[in-house]
DNA sequence: GAACTATATTCCTAAGAAGGAATACAGATA
DNA sequence: TATCTGTATTCCTTCTTAGGAATATAGTTC
């Protein structure tokens, strides 16, 4: 993976905050809705984005789809995500962003490895 | 300074290339035209996009411009350049560049302090 | 002050990206 | 099969960017 393709992934503010938030674990496209306060479309497209250059992977769970940090990814990648992760821990709109995720935790059933279906998930 | 500027001025890959070279020490645009071997509106209109976006400081002396990474960068400047850094020990292209830098420092007069004007300098 | 050197800026064109509205699609449920 | 839910894709418009050619500018040297 070409570090400048890294570089074009995070040069959007919708995009960070995805890539903070997949930081703690996989999420589907509904809960990013929620904790992003953004449109689907927008959403989507953002990881569209991502994932057609490889740095997020995607897995359907039912009617959802789970995306996650690839399971395997490249040293370049490993350290640009820490230092976006470190980074983040300092600027407000990525903290309140966690918050958010941790609060739906709580009120949605864990979707990575249970799931299977039926549940509405937001 | 938002980490997304910051992301923005890494997106592309001449200026990787600029930002990995200035981790050495301030340089003036004919060695990047030099090492980088491209042309002068290039690499002086990405150095003017970093420049107006903070990553870069100017000074002039005699002729030459002279470029370098801020005196007092922030935290997550200093944290991101120092990830590029680290990725472009890995990589065949701005290891070459480094390569090309020290050959010109032994073939130049050393600029950084000294310099006043006069001798030609690529 | 004329010529020269190093660098910046302007003008233009082509390409890519972001955002929204509307629509398509896949799987689940009734 | 019809409908519903979650998500993706298409179409369109607007904005930003990169790159090159030509030109401008600031400082230097003769």
């Amino acid at each position: 993976m070409e570090l400048v393709k890294i570089y074009e992934c995070l040069c959007d503010a919708t995009r960070l905050r995805l890539l903070n938030l997949l930081g703690q674990g996989p999420l589907c496209v509904c809960h990013f809705q929620e904790i992003l306060g953004e449109p689907q479309v927008k959403i989507s497209k953002h990881l569209a984005y991502l994932r057609i250059r490889g740095l997020v992977e995607v897995e359907r769970q039912g009617n959802w789809m789970i995306y996650g940090l690839p399971a395997k990814p490249t040293r370049e990648l490993k350290k640009n995500l820490a230092c976006l992760q470190d980074c983040a821990k300092e600027n407000a709109i990525y903290r309140r962003d966690l918050a958010r995720l941790k609060k739906l935790d709580l009120a949605c059933a864990p979707l990575a490895p249970a799931g299977k279906s039926g549940a509405k998930c937001c």
